[in-house]
DNA sequence: TCGGTTCTCTACCAACCGGTAGACAACAAG
DNA sequence: CTTGTTGTCTACCGGTTGGTAGAGAACCGA
C-alpha cells in the first residue's frame, strides 16, 4: 500500500534476506517471514524476485560487492605488508559489527555449494589473486614462511570467518560476555594468529 | 518388516541422521529421507525418537561421545607438548576422512545455538579444561606465546573446523582436487598454523 | 499356548512451504 | 481524462513437513 518505490524496496528486501538467510539458513528462512520483516506481503517479494533462488542470487551478489568494496578501501593508501593483512581483517570485523548476520550468511553461501559460493566470491576474485601474489612475493623475499600461498590464504580465510561465526562455541569456551568487547578481543586474537602464521620459522 | 532389533536400529538411525543433518542442515534434512536411507518408514523413526528434536539430541550426544573418545585416545601415551596438539588434530582429521559429514554436523550444532551445542560440547568439557590448563602451563613456562588461553583455544578450534568444513571455498581458492590428498594437505597446513600460533613471539 | 511387549507398518492430518492468477490502486505520459 | 506501467494486494494451489492414531506382525516369558 505505502508504495515505497522500486530500487529502494529491492535493497531493503535483499538486506533483510541476508539477515535471515544468515540467521536461519537458506532452508530455514521463509519468504513469508522475510516479507513480514520488511513490512510487505510475500507476493510483493515474489514480484521483485520471481523465485527464492533469484532472491538468494541477489543476496550473494550484494554481499560480494559489499565485501569487495570494503576490503578494497581498506587496502588504499601506503602500508607495510604486515599492516595490510591487519587492515583487511579490521574491515571484515567492522562489517560484522555493523551487520552481525553478515559472516553467517557468507558461511551459508559456502554451505550451499561451489556454484552458490562463486556467485559471492566472484566479486572477490581480483582481490584473491592479488593476495596470492602478495603472499608469494613475501615468500620469495623471505619475510613470509614458505608454502602453497593459495592453501595458506584458504586457512587464514577459514580462521577469520570461523572466529566470527562460531559464537555458540565461543560462549561455551569463554563464557558469554558483552558482544562488543568480545568481538574486539577476537579480532586482536585473530590478528595475532595471522601474524604468527605468516612469520617465517626462524625469525 | 525385517525387525532388525532395537539398539542396532537406533545407532543406524543416528549415524544416518548425523550424515544428513551435516550435509543438508537440520532444517534441510527431512525425516522421510533419513528413514528412506535407513531402509525403514518414517513412522518407525518416530517410534525411536518421538520428535525431530529428540533425534537431534541423540545425534549431538553420539557425536560428542565419539569425538571425546577419539581425542582422549589420541592423547594417550607420552608426548611432547608440540606433539600433543598435532595428535589431536590428526585424530579429528582421521574422523573426518572416515566420516566426511561429521565436521559439517559439528558446525551445524554450533549454528543451532548454545543450548544445542552444549549437548555436544558437554562431552568435551573435561578435555577443554585440561587443554586450557595445558596452554596456561606452557605460557607460564614460556614455551607458548602469552594470552588468554581460552580465547586461543577457541581460535584454534575454529581454524581446524573451518579448514574441514569450507570445502566450497577451498575449491574456489585452490581449484578442485582429489579429496583424499586435499584433506592431507589441509591437515599439514593446519598443523603448521597451530604450531606457529603457539610459538612465542621471539623464538 | 497364551498374553504382553517390541517393533514396523498403513492411513491420515494440520501447518507451512514456494509459487500462480489476477484484481486493483497509484502514477506518468499523451 | 484516458491509458499503460509499476507496485501491492487477496485468494488460492499442490507438495512437503513433522507428527498422530491405531492395526498388526514378531518375539518372549510363563
Amino acid at each position: 500500500m505505502p508504495r515505497t518505490g522500486g530500487e529502494r524496496r529491492r535493497t531493503t528486501i535483499v538486506e533483510e534476506s541476508i539477515r535471515q538467510f544468515g540467521r536461519d539458513g537458506y532452508n530455514g528462512a521463509s519468504l513469508e517471514r522475510i516479507a513480514q520483516a520488511v513490512g510487505v506481503r510475500k507476493q510483493t517479494l515474489l514480484y521483485y524476485f520471481p523465485t527464492k533462488d533469484d532472491l538468494l542470487e541477489a543476496c550473494l551478489a550484494a554481499a560480494g560487492q559489499r565485501v569487495a568494496e570494503e576490503i578494497a578501501s581498506a587496502l588504499k593508501g601506503p602500508a607495510t605488508p604486515g599492516e595490510r593483512a591487519e587492515h583487511v581483517i579490521h574491515a571484515v570485523y567492522s562489517l560484522a559489527e555493523e551487520w552481525p548476520e553478515f559472516p553467517m550468511f557468507i558461511r551459508e553461501a559456502g554451505r550451499l555449494g561451489p556454484t552458490a559460493f562463486e556467485r559471492f566470491g566472484g566479486f572477490l576474485e581480483p582481490l584473491r589473486v592479488s593476495a596470492t601474489e602478495f603472499l608469494q612475493a613475501g615468500m620469495d623475499a623471505g619475510v613470509i614462511r614458505k608454502q602453497d600461498p593459495a592453501l595458506l590464504l584458504f586457512t587464514l580465510y577459514t580462521a577469520v570467518i570461523g572466529s566470527l561465526t562460531e559464537a555458540s562455541v565461543l560462549s561455551s569456551f569463554v563464557g558469554a560476555d558483552d558482544a562488543r568487547s568480545s568481538l574486539k578481543r577476537r579480532e586482536t586474537e585473530v590478528v595475532e594468529l595471522v601474524r604468527a602464521a605468516l612469520r617465517p620459522p626462524e625469525a
